[in-house]
RNA sequence: GCCGACGUAGCUCAGCUGGUAGAGCAGCUGAUUCGUAAUCAGCAGGUCACCGGUUCGAAUCCGGUCGUCGGCUCCA
């Protein structure tokens, strides 16, 4: 038999026969590796230990330090999760579990009766026994016909049909524990006792395949760790994320709530109004420098404007409709782009115009499902910082690179730095000739790149009209979020015979633009509330200053310090009720103010303040003159510096 | 829209298997005049989401509606 060469990561060559196996070699390097062993990793993919090695490899053994073992021990607590719920609930159907996306696993079952939340802790039990119990995790290679027979015998005839759904020729394997079987790729712990700890986090309906059409499953979702402890640790991640939820931050700042006599359409309570607004502003205030023109354009439209852009017949169903005199049907606009095509077609361009930039920050109003509301982030009344390009098909290259410019410049100041960048490429349903959208994705790829973004491609994730350049933002949470896009529209200058005339006199095609750089402004402060905790910068702070008297004889100063800082202005509360400074102070740190000016005795006499900044402690900071406070303050809002 | 859970004072929540609603914070009043994260006392505050049913009696049990939350689907 031949050997092959398999490289370990301390460099080390070890010459093994060909066909042994992941768990062989760790036991060839020493018997406690061997034990601890959850899997191998070959080219940064985990295998399982019983796959046998066919070729010259660097091949790592995962144990629970390596930070793919939870991906490991997940799958596995998956499997138990199925296997428990059958033992508990013989006529359950298992389907298929998933655990490639964070720190959760889920399978989903039919069953005659969704379960409940005392089910769920009755599953969970269960599963803390199959782990006692400890099974080992045994791998099979089974032929597509075998595999079918052995599940419809068990009447698992969702997963039959998961079996029909493998290519031909991919080799079919089941893994077993017990008396529980699934079909699996791998790879598995070695025995259920290495997963250390579990938890079932919730219960959710899922339809079966993931159409909507099709029966609803009952799908669980649960963690899993090495150790107790690492779930621990998880689960205070998780609190962490409650206290930071954005609709917590809004009702605790006073930012904004959701009243139920308008679903989805939040109220801006007067702080949360100043966080809008000065995002807004900040916005408008690049306008001039990167050539865009604002535009309002109305909020009702005849419907023939959304028959001519395609709206009508694709997104019919969730805009607002209602109607005028004699039956005239009328929308509330969901998007700008209708409108500003409208308003580019009144009058003729020349090329020596182009580009012309519109940009648009009035309320667009969608009729969300009900069942995907959810606080600010999806909502059906909304406001985006919203601009369209049109354009020669020229100048879209240097568009693009102006779009790159700004984008940067904006998420630099609101200190969103994690940011990735991808192309979203042609749909499956699309419209437009397919040479124009590969022309279109090439553009767009090379402008990510050219922008100094490592290009992802998200490939038939395009809108159907556009391809598309998608900025994910991560938290830091960990969590992603899609912000910036700018897409190049192939159907509308069409639809609406968009053009110029050109140097040679003759009409030409305009090309049009849709992009965002925020994109929705309430789903942008959610996500931002989120990720700062309600902790803004100066500038974006509802309340800037709190001025903060000793004692009553103080307040007269304190009224004009917070006169001196409203004249600059400033946005300041004095606190001139009768409380301690602790508490006054307590107050202003849990209303996230970002600076407290104190004043007593000493101030009063001095004319000055001393400040504290937000979160800043004990640490004795020196009393400044109110001028030099109000100086310093002011050009720190000015220059939107923290 | 679909599956599940939930809806009690402005906020956060308690109220065991049915017997006329309770706390903390916030608010108001008074006392205290205080130097870097909660001073003390008193007062007031609720059609228990809404509609209907069961019952001598419903916050509690049942049905419906609305909303919220977690997912699914969708997201121009």
């Amino acid at each position: 038999m031949s050997e092959i060469s398999v490289r370990l990561p301390d460099g080390k060559l070890l010459a093994v026969p060909a066909g042994t196996t992941v768990l062989a070699v760790a036991e060839r390097i020493g018997p406690r590796l061997a034990r601890a062993a959850l899997a191998g990793r070959i080219d940064g993919r985990l295998v399982d230990l019983r796959a046998p090695l066919d070729r010259d490899v660097a091949l790592e053994i995962v144990t629970a330090r390596d930070p793919q073992a939870g991906e490991v021990i997940r799958h596995s607590a998956e499997h138990v999760m199925a296997d428990a719920v059958k033992r508990l609930f013989p006529s359950a159907q298992i389907d298929v579990g998933r655990s490639d996306h964070g720190e959760k696993f889920q399978y989903d079952f039919l069953v005659e009766r969704p379960f409940s939340p005392q089910d769920l802790e009755r599953i969970e039990d269960e599963m803390r026994r199959i782990l006692a119990e400890g099974a080992a995790f045994e791998r099979e290679v089974v032929d597509r016909a075998e595999a079918k027979a052995r599940f419809a015998e068990l009447g698992e005839h969702l997963k039959v049909s998961r079996i029909d759904d493998i290519p031909a020729g991919d080799p079919i394997t089941i893994y077993r524990h017990g008396s529980f079987q699934d079909l699996c790729r791998g790879p598995h712990v070695q025995r259920a006792g290495q997963i250390g700890a579990v938890k079932l986090i919730e219960l959710a309906g899922a339809y079966w395949r993931g159409d909507e059409r099709n029966p609803m499953l009952q799908r669980i979702y649960g963690t899993a760790f090495a150790s107790a402890k690492e779930l621990d640790e998880h689960l205070e991640r998780l609190e962490e994320a409650r206290r930071r939820d954005h609709r917590r931050v809004g009702q605790d700042l006073d930012l904004f709530h959701l009243d139920p006599l308008s679903p989805g359409s939040p109220f801006f309570h007067p702080k949360g109004v100043v966080l809008f607004n000065e995002l807004v502003g900040y916005v408008r205030s690049l306008y001039p420098k990167y050539g865009f023109q604002e535009i309002i354009t109305p909020q009702i439209f005849r419907s023939d404007l959304f028959k001519i852009s395609g709206h009508y017949e694709n997104f019919g169903d969730d805009m607002f409709r209602f109607e005028g005199d004699e039956d005239e049907e009328l929308f509330l606009k969901p998007m700008n782009c209708p409108g500003h095509c409208v308003y580019y077609n009144t009058t003729k361009h020349s090329y020596r115009d182009l580009p012309l930039r519109f940009a648009e920050f009035t309320r667009l109003h969608r009729n969300e499902r009900s069942g995907t509301l959810h606080g600010l982030s999806r909502v059906r009344s909304f406001a985006q910082d919203d601009a369209h390009v049109f354009c020669m098909p020229e100048q879209v290259e240097s568009e693009l690179r102006s779009f790159f410019a700004m984008l940067r410049e904006i998420y630099h100041a609101l200190g969103l730095d994690d940011v990735e960048v991808s192309v979203s490429t042609r749909p499956e349903k699309f419209i437009g000739n397919p040479e124009a959208w590969d022309h279109a994705e090439k553009l767009l790829i090379a402008a990510v790149e050219e922008a100094g973004y490592a290009c992802g491609i998200k490939p038939g994730e395009a809108v159907f009209y556009a391809p598309k350049v998608e900025c994910d933002f991560r938290d830091v949470m960990g969590r992603v979020w899609t912000l910036g896009t700018v897409q190049v529209d192939m159907s509308a200058p069409d639809r609406f015979g968009l053009s110029y005339v050109g140097s040679d006199g003759q009409e030409h095609r305009a090309a049009m633009l849709h992009r965002a750089i925020l994109g929705s402004l309430e789903r942008f402060i959610a996500i931002y509330l989120e990720h700062t905790g309600g902790d803004f910068p100066l500038w974006l702070s509802p309340v800037q200053v709190a001025v903060l008297p000793i004692a009553e004889r103080h307040t007269e100063w304190g009224a004009r310090v917070r006169d001196a800082l409203a004249a600059r202005g400033l946005r300041v509360r004095l606190d001139d009720r009768n409380e301690k400074l602790n508490f006054k102070i307590r107050e202003a740190e849990t209303h996230k103010i970002p600076v407290m000016a104190v004043v007593g005795d000493q101030e009063v006499t001095s004319g000055t303040v001393t400040p504290r900044r937000r979160r800043g402690g004990k640490e004795a900071a020196a009393a400044l003159p109110l001028d030099a406070f109000v100086a310093e303050l002011s050009a720190k809002v000015a220059e939107r510096r923290p």
